[in-house]
DNA sequence: AATTAACTATACATGCTGTATATTCAATTT
DNA sequence: AAATTGAATATACAGCATGTATAGTTAATT
């Protein structure tokens, strides 16, 4: 029975800290292993220098530690520019700076890969991160908005921009990484964007209609 | 110790016949469940109406049944006019045709997409499907290559075939799907494709130059 | 000085993969 | 017909994982 209440202090500092280098212990794990599969609690734990038990009272389970994990690459990964980004005059340069800061992110922490392995085991986990994902969609979306007029139907800009979200998702970015500097790739998903885009623009030549 | 050797006949046709029971336990209960998360032996061989050690008899791990369901679902799949595809005279009629067999291997059993999952949590499984998937590979890589003349570089051929051959990949049919009929992915793959080779080919109009 | 809350130690339930051993039993071989 | 073979079984075990439960420790707060 709880008859005093308790608050903050010290207290609440060296667990934050603590949370805090379980995290990293994470995030260091599945850097270095090489798939989800060999990345466990106790490992976990013992990295850290901290219980199992500590590790379940912190986070609950698995799986919020798997999004802890994400949302600080998340927090540290320059996703901030996004809104500068956004608020470009020129939709297509806009398009442009987003895949500059979600390659930067994608390539940013080796981790990030590994947390869309862990995708395909736990549901869940994957609507977490779906979740996460829909601040791209959505910014795609307004950028292709703003860069189609009303001769284009609806359908073909959803098309546009469901293809421009599989092509900046990390999914791509990984298959496109192999034998290519992450510079390389950046430039190889913006010209396989601007083609999207230019299939899409009413103001294409003749020579391009079927 | 061996001392006489027993050849073939009703044993072996029983012990294919349970083989193929386990298969389809497998398929089935990859199609049923949500991820490959509940994917587990125990429960294929109850399904099956065999002891899990009879799974690993014929199959000698997980793996194994995996790749083995994988090869079944791919022996029933329609490959088989990859070739015909190849034959054709035209390669962007052949880049076209190839789309429509792979879409529809991807969409003809839901345990294709489960089985992707597996890649991420088996990284030896995962090289067998990327090994199986080379031949996509080399088709797209032969088609395109037909398409352009020297006027292109190497290396501008290599970034359509790996654009391309990701366009085609599982995971984007598989991006692409939502909201979408099986149709309707098929043709927006193409578009895209196209979209790509647009870009690649030497006799495209002035104004798509940069 | 009493109380609170995070952390620990330990144990348990459950489920998975993979290996080992002994046994059953129908099909084959001699 | 009798001996032999080999797939399938029954049963057990080792190892590792997640997740839960209980009781004890310790330092900060009241």
């Amino acid at each position: 029975m709880r008859r005093r209440s308790y608050v903050s202090s010290v207290r609440d500092v060296a667990a934050a800290d603590k949370r805090d280098r379980v995290i990293d212990a994470a995030a260091k794990s599945l850097r270095k292993h090489a798939g989800i599969a060999s990345f466990s609690l106790e490992n976990v734990a013992k990295a850290a220098g901290v219980t199992r038990l500590t590790v379940y009272n912190q986070f609950g389970s698995r799986r919020a530690l798997l999004e802890a994990v994400f949302d600080e690459i998340a927090r540290q990964g320059g996703l901030a520019g996004i809104a500068d980004a956004m608020a470009m005059a020129d939709p297509r340069a806009a398009l442009d700076r987003l895949i500059d800061i979600f390659c930067a992110f994608w390539s940013r922490d080796g981790a990030v890969g590994r947390l869309h392995d862990a995708m395909a085991t736990d549901p869940e986990f994957a609507a977490a991160l779906v979740e996460r994902n829909e601040r791209r969609r959505k910014a795609v979306g307004a950028l292709v908005g703003r860069m189609t007029g009303k001769a284009v139907s609806r359908r073909a800009r959803q098309d546009a921009v469901d293809l421009i979200f599989a092509l900046t998702s990390y999914a791509m970015f990984a298959m496109l990484r192999k034998g290519r500097s992450a510079g390389e790739v950046r430039a190889l998903m913006k010209s396989a964007c601007r083609g999207v885009l230019h299939s899409l623009s009413p103001e294409r030549p003749a020579a391009d209609r079927p």
